[in-house]
DNA sequence: ACCTTGTGAATTTTT
DNA sequence: TTCACAAGGT
């Protein structure tokens, strides 16, 4: 056994971090608390939560104020509450949450807002338009007359919008003869159209609020998309919290509300937090300071692990003036031959060290092979390290298309991808929608797939208990047992290799073999109705496919036969992926989707590429002895990639391989500092 | 030599 | 959507 022994001494230092904290609380100075990667972050965080309560709760009851918990996701929301237990003391959300719930009451405000807004959109695409090109050289006459005409030609604008570039060059020359230039580029002539469109539906929004009209009276915020529809009144993620900043910035007596209900506010993983809302709460501070009221602010998080594009990250400390910082440097995670190398990634002031006194008995290698090399590469440690079911190996790509296809389930995620839902606007919707590991963020159709794979996978586990098959547990609740038992023989009747085969058998069963009162809860189990393989088929069509012609038609029917044509066992490998209980002995995941966990064992593939950056991983290596005569966008660069490559290597507690399938060009000497030795992939 | 068009592929993650 | 790239036109 490692890591099981804490001496008293480390015991004794571990507490003294927290009690630093706890005098902060007393003294009403605001922290900032750093620790890195396995440090007991969330512990601390909770800890500190229940000295306010034990300290302050009495006061905060008989006041009516509370203490504000703000976390970055969903998942960590529920993890602080669980670990903290039930307290009406505290607020834990996430972010976005609390914003909307401080804000959403002022109604008018927030209509103010939003027309500053509007009217800042609209300057900003009436710029773009002034600089495009083509639109440019025209006097202010035709400008006018040119915005006139496309208004009046909506209609004729979008039938043609997906034409070819000549097709819709003929269908306006009639319209813009005195234009004729400004057709010489069809791409570029769409865009000040669209711009042209955009302006007008701000501007139409921005009179229908001036002029009081119905539906125009108050702001709605849409947590379900990230995208603004800022003339239908609705703003989402990004859009919330900059009014939450703007109407708390503007008005002092929502300032004062604030300070004087909530005195108590703790941000867990800062680094990923809005810079906005880091802002947010410096003003906070510096009003009540001004108006001599005490506010709190904990921060409590890692630079180094700031892996988003929007967290402020190293920023904070520019953004937020004058926090106590404390350091917390031990670490319960991982062994020393691991922190070693973590340490050296980060490079900073944080160097942990183990709490454990038996921290020895880890491994880190790094090696050096091509593509090729990546399975045979993992079934050697898969032998070497004893892996089974239990003792998983965690292996780490850079997409999700190389999770999918390395987990089994490869045909899967290419089938969505071809779909028109999945390609066209919505394509970055694709991870979300098929790979989500909270099965509610599923889209339609996966979802859909999802209940019959499941109905698949309970009826072939002897052990589920019957009442599992269907989400809408409550359909069962009149059933007598004998007849649920029934109900479960018949439905184990259906049989099937491919989805297709499943599907038809189903519908065998549901209109020969049950009885009707079971019906329904196939429905329900399902969520559609009177299934057959034909319907069945068509709502894909319909769901998943832009149809306007016959070839449209041929080619989705195409992709609906191979996306019957797979056999259960890939869906179902799918299934268990999305609830995370795959059973397998390898796991695959992302670098980024690994944020938070830990596994004994850990393989890194690498390579010198991420997305577009064809110079990523390579970069940094090239850079790493010495980032500092980097240029400020370069300096950016190498800490993104930095940061992500520590959040990778951290997760390990035991064992970290890391297997570099690309070149290493100049890379050499900062891996050889990092980590040691390259070994070349015939030396294992 | 430069511009325009059509085509096909695409990074990750959260709210 | 957005980008890169090849093909074809001027």
């Amino acid at each position: 056994m490692v890591l099981s022994k804490i001496s008293p001494i480390n015991r004794e230092k571990e507490q003294e971090s927290l009690n630093l904290i706890f005098n902060n609380i007393n003294r009403n100075e605001s922290i900032i608390f750093n620790s890195g990667a396995g440090a007991g972050k969330t512990y601390a965080l909770i800890e500190s939560l229940r000295y306010v309560i034990r300290n302050y709760g009495v006061h905060l009851k008989k006041h009516s104020q509370k203490i504000v918990c703000i976390t970055y996701t969903n998942v960590a929301t529920n993890e602080v509450k669980e670990r903290l237990g039930n307290t009406e003391l505290v607020l834990v959300s996430t972010i976005h949450e609390r914003i909307w719930e401080l804000i959403k009451d002022y109604k008018k405000e927030l209509v103010e807002i939003h027309k500053e807004k509007l009217l800042e959109e609209i300057s900003i695409l009436r710029k773009k338009l002034k600089t495009s090109i083509p639109f440019q050289e025209l006097d202010v006459e035709n400008k006018e007359n040119l915005k006139k005409i496309m208004i009046e030609n909506k209609e004729l604008f979008f039938e043609h919008y997906n034409t070819k570039a000549n097709d819709f060059r003929e269908a306006f020359k009639p319209l813009l003869y005195q234009f004729t230039n400004l057709l010489t580029n069809v791409s570029n002539f769409k865009k000040i159209a669209t711009t042209i469109y955009n302006i007008e539906k701000l501007s139409e929004c921005y009179e229908n609020i001036t002029s009081n009209k119905k539906g125009y009276k108050y702001v709605q915020y849409n947590s379900i998309y990230n995208i603004d529809q800022l003339h239908r009144m609705q703003i989402s993620h990004n859009t919330l919290i900059d009014y939450g900043l703007r109407i708390i910035g503007k008005f002092d007596i929502l300032k004062q509300i604030i300070i004087d209900k909530y005195p108590f506010i703790f941000i867990d993983e800062y680094q990923d937090t809005n810079e906005k809302i880091v802002i947010l709460m410096s003003h906070l501070e510096e009003y009540a300071k001004k108006i001599g009221h005490n506010i709190f602010i904990g921060y409590f998080g890692d630079t180094a692990q700031n892996i988003y594009e929007e967290g402020v990250g190293s920023k904070i400390s520019e953004v937020h003036k004058g926090l106590k910082p404390i350091i917390k440097t031990f670490n319960r995670r991982s062994t020393k031959e691991i922190l070693t190398v973590i340490n050296k990634i980060r490079n900073d002031e944080i160097k942990q060290v183990s709490i454990y006194d038996d921290c020895k008995g880890g491994s880190v290698k790094f090696y050096k092979g091509t593509p090729n090399d990546v399975q045979d590469f993992v079934n050697t440690y898969v032998q070497e390290w004893n892996v089974n079911e239990k003792n998983q190996l965690h292996c780490l790509v850079l997409t999700n298309k190389l999770v999918a296809e390395y987990s089994g389930f490869k045909n899967i995620y290419e089938v969505f991808r071809e779909t028109d839902k999945y390609k066209g606007i919505k394509y970055n919707q694709l991870n979300t929608e098929i790979l989500s590991n909270d099965f509610s963020k599923l889209g339609e159709i996966p979802k859909l797939i999802f209940n019959i794979v499941r109905l698949y996978n309970k009826l072939r586990n002897e052990m589920t208990p019957v009442i599992d098959i269907s989400p809408t547990v409550r359909i069962f609740d009149d059933m007598k047992l004998e007849n649920l038992r029934e109900m479960i023989k018949t439905l184990k009747q259906i049989r099937g290799n491919t989805f297709c085969d499943y599907i038809e058998s189903i519908s065998e069963v549901y209109t020969k073999k049950l009885e009707k009162k079971y019906k329904k809860i196939i429905d329900l189990t399902l969520g559609i109705e009177n299934i057959t393989r034909e319907a069945f088929k068509n709502h894909l069509l319909e769901r998943l496919f832009n149809i306007k012609s016959d070839d449209d038609i041929n080619r989705a029917n195409k992709i609906i036969n191979k996306l019957m044509g797979i056999s259960m066992e890939e869906y179902e490998i799918w299934y268990k992926f999305i609830l995370d209980t795959q059973e397998d002995k390898v796991i695959y995941h992302t670098f980024h989707g690994t944020k938070g966990r830990e596994f004994d064992n850990v393989i890194i593939i690498m390579e010198n590429a991420f997305g577009k950056d064809r110079e990523y991983f390579n970069f940094f290596f090239e850079n790493f002895i010495d980032p500092e005569k980097l240029e400020e966008k370069n300096k950016q660069k190498f800490e993104k990639i930095k940061n992500l490559l520590y959040v990778s290597c951290s997760r390990a507690i035991k064992n970290l391989r890391v297997l570099y399938i690309d070149e290493l060009g100049n890379s050499e000497s900062g891996i050889k500092e990092i980590f040691k030795d390259i070994n070349p992939i015939s030396s294992m």
